[in-house]
DNA sequence: AAAATTTAATTGACATATCAATTATTTAAA
DNA sequence: TTTAAATAATTGATATGTCAATTAAATTTT
């Protein structure tokens, strides 16, 4: 076989997954109750007010099936509220309770750390042609 | 919030989702019941005729949990077959039926064809920046 | 050799991913 | 205006991810 390293498919899946795990283990050794998945929701919810649980799943690359699911989690973890939109009966509006928002406000610096860990020693240079093959790669798949 | 897209750890988390629904999208539209994970395992064990299931998780990046499942399906179909190592009989050996190399064999065309669509427009150095920085993240995530 | 430790694999519990089918509602078409 | 089509969200089924606990076997320690 190619070798498995040499192939950029699995890179990208080994970095995000050691990423993801990463980023969870700081979550949980600062003593936060929130999957990285959740958190994400919550913050996209909070940066887009009106948003809609359709138009969140497109925002954060995730099934509708996965969003509801997430979304059920959170409202269990007192975090989120939902209401049928009077407008549009098919619809929820989504709104982040006060214990939401401190969680959301207090592991952000835990999540900047992270992002600059994992990015250590990579240059500006470095990082933008990488986001571009990532963004083609995205177009391609697209298709 | 910074824009999600300006972030690379979601432009590789899309990227790779993407990429593998699109890869997920061809082998179903080839008439293979087989997922990419699965296909990647077999690969492995043919390539690693001697290889035991902690090793298989590390070489593809998951979890032993995962892996137990994956044989499990894999067996299931009549991919795949385990039988006890006696020389340690913790261990067991894999070893891929007819139909499993068949399986390999026919998909291993579509899976170049992917690769090759996904990576369209990227030229060789850019891909090795790309490369490089993931392998960088991989480095810092591990500490 | 018996006890303690380590290792390989499995299992259980829960979160998420993906697809397909369904329900409720709204919008467009006849 | 009734019917048909489209949209938003949910649910079910199955696969995988992650962690923790467990079992079985091998290795090390005492």
């Amino acid at each position: 076989m190619e070798k498995l390293v040499n192939i950029i498919f699995y890179n990208i899946d080994h970095s995000i997954r050691l990423y993801r795990m990463f980023a969870q283990k700081k979550l949980r050794e600062h003593g936060f109750k929130i999957t990285i998945d959740q958190w994400l929701v919550i913050k996209c919810i909070l940066e887009n007010p009106d948003i809609t649980q359709h138009e969140l799943s497109e925002l954060v690359f995730k099934d509708n099936a996965s969003v509801t699911r997430i979304i059920d989690l959170l409202i269990k973890a007192g975090y989120l509220e939902k209401e049928t939109n009077p407008e549009d009966r098919r619809k929820f509006m989504l709104h982040v309770t006060k214990e939401g928002e401190e969680v959301i406000r207090n592991v952000h610096e835990v999540v900047l750390q992270n992002r600059s860990i994992a990015l250590n020693g990579i240059n500006q240079k470095e990082l933008e042609t990488a986001d571009a093959v990532l963004r083609k790669i995205i177009a391609n798949c697209k298709q």
